[in-house]
DNA sequence: CTTAACATTGACGTTAACGTAAACTCTTTC
DNA sequence: GAAAGAGTTTACGTTAACGTCAATGTTAAG
């Protein structure tokens, strides 16, 4: 509802804070600690164009996964800022494949839990079978 | 090491912890929050059996997505103590239904994770060719 | 039976990730 | 241009999930 122009290029923090259904607190906090950091207004207001808005997707993304935000800043490639550019990236990209591991490994037990559920909901059919067919 | 005798039938809070590389500690408090409760020895010490030991190892397994402890304990249907048997179940059901379907989205999310990853990795290789051929 | 290693409860401490409130400044709208 | 509605910083509060003693009891090994 806000910043309606150039609606497709820049965006307030409210209008991030809706779309990705969290406070605005939320979004400054991941500023504070060095995720984000998005250009100002004269008024020093946060306009935040589509790169930000999908490295906070990524974020967010991350933080669903139970990953903590110090382990999000290193995926997505932060800090490290005291290293000659392409050791810099040499450094970002072996964390990265560690994360992919990581990642990959996770998607297997994800797999595994949802056969546990399966198990146990199975577990509760048949004994609720049970319950239902003598009476 | 302890437990010496039926050690494959039962284990020490070492044991697990152990096993599953957290500590006693956190093992008591999943018992404090209801989602474990082991047998005790004469002397009060805490046993736990086989069904113990894959609770807990359900409960590590979704607490590395994101979980809370208390949507852990929805998952495998506690509480609700206050409903007939059969009620209980079919919340249950419901509950894991739900959870199934979050999880296959997790799944997906993931998917879409790794291939964000992938692709800032690209990048990153990209950039670092251009840095390497050059010079 | 004694000692070392392990366990138990209770209580207080810690950390990450925000929530909340206050005091103020921009921006937008009428 | 004046009020209403967003946004800003600062600072303190909160909650989940443990960590860390301390005081005491239990078990296994020699």
């Amino acid at each position: 509802m806000a910043r309606t122009a150039s609606s497709s290029e820049s965006f307030s923090i409210s209008d991030l804070a809706a779309e990705f259904d969290v406070s605005p607190r939320t979004i400054r906090f991941y500023e504070e600690k060095g995720l984000l950091s998005p250009a100002r207004t004269k008024g020093n207001q946060r306009i935040y164009n589509r790169r930000d808005r999908s490295r906070l997707r990524l974020i967010l993304r991350g933080r669903r996964f139970g990953y903590r935000l110090e382990e999000i800043a290193d995926m997505i490639g932060l800090d490290e800022v005291d290293l000659d550019e392409a050791e810099q990236i040499r450094q970002s990209l072996a964390y990265g494949g560690r994360k992919l591991a990581e990642i990959r490994s996770r998607i297997e037990e994800l797999t595994l839990l949802e056969k546990d559920l399966q198990a146990t909901a199975a577990k509760l059919r048949r004994r609720l079978e049970a319950l239902e067919k003598p009476p």
